[in-house]
DNA sequence: AATTTCGACAACCGCACCCGG
DNA sequence: TCCGGGTGCGGTTGTCGAAAT
């Protein structure tokens, strides 16, 4: 069994409080990030180390953005949430100053209801009419699974996550820029994230992966 | 003016992953 | 190779202020 990430009755919970914002910035200024689990005893914090964690990362650290998002912005996360899902941790290192929280907050308030004004479906970014076509042939209990695909093929739903269409004529996850394979995550800039399948590939290493990002 | 409803966002929780021993 | 601690991520909940009734 695991030990819990800290004493729970001896920890503070909800709204941090100013002098605990100003106590946990002056200990970071100080001693930097990292070894979240000690840091609230050793900052004088009765907080749990993933709440300090938190606090800083969506709050308190210099370079975040504070604010509404642009409409630029938005088109990104919608492109990006396209592609990736919801990796809003992925998503939110293409948005400089924005944290994968706050993403994740303005995409389940906003955004989500843009798109489905738009009559568009924020799971799918297909149309949301297809989708009822689909459910209704799922409930077809009297169509077999070989006639239920082929009527998925017949529909030609555009539903699948698929890249941009600059992007087509390459495999799901690879895609081909000067001659050279590179895993879709890398193009993105993203290397080192988990989706990254450059190992084993022409572009193994991550040198190899950032130069061909820029 | 009081109450209710709704939206935005901060924070929590549990799980999965990573890494060192 | 396995195990356990630390950390990060994504889903969910809680809280608070604004708008509506």
């Amino acid at each position: 069994m695991r030990s819990p990430c800290c004493e729970k009755g001896h920890t503070n919970k909800g709204a941090w409080t100013r002098q605990e914002d100003e106590r946990l910035i002056a200990y970071i200024r100080v001693h930097g990030e990292g070894c979240w689990r000690s840091l609230p005893k050793a900052a004088g914090l009765l907080r749990c180390g993933k709440s300090c964690r938190l606090r800083w990362i969506n709050y308190l650290r210099p370079d975040v953005k504070r604010g509404n998002f642009t409409d630029e912005e938005d088109q990104l996360i919608i492109k990006l949430h396209s592609l990736l899902g919801n990796k809003w941790s992925i998503i939110a290192t293409r948005l400089p100053g924005r944290t994968d929280n706050e993403i994740k907050n303005h995409w389940n308030t906003q955004i989500k209801r843009k798109l489905l004004s738009r009559g568009i479906d924020p799971l799918t970014h297909g149309p949301i009419h297809a989708q009822a076509a689909i459910h209704s042939i799922e409930l077809d209990r009297v169509s077999s699974t070989a006639v239920l695909r082929e009527k998925h093929q017949e529909l030609n739903l555009e539903l699948q996550i698929s890249l941009p269409s600059t992007h087509l004529d390459s495999p799901p996850t690879l895609q081909k820029i000067d001659r050279q394979v590179i895993c879709f995550y890398c193009s993105l800039g993203l290397q080192n994230s988990k989706g990254c399948t450059c190992e084993g590939t022409s572009c193994r290493s991550i040198k190899a992966c950032q130069s061909l990002s820029t």
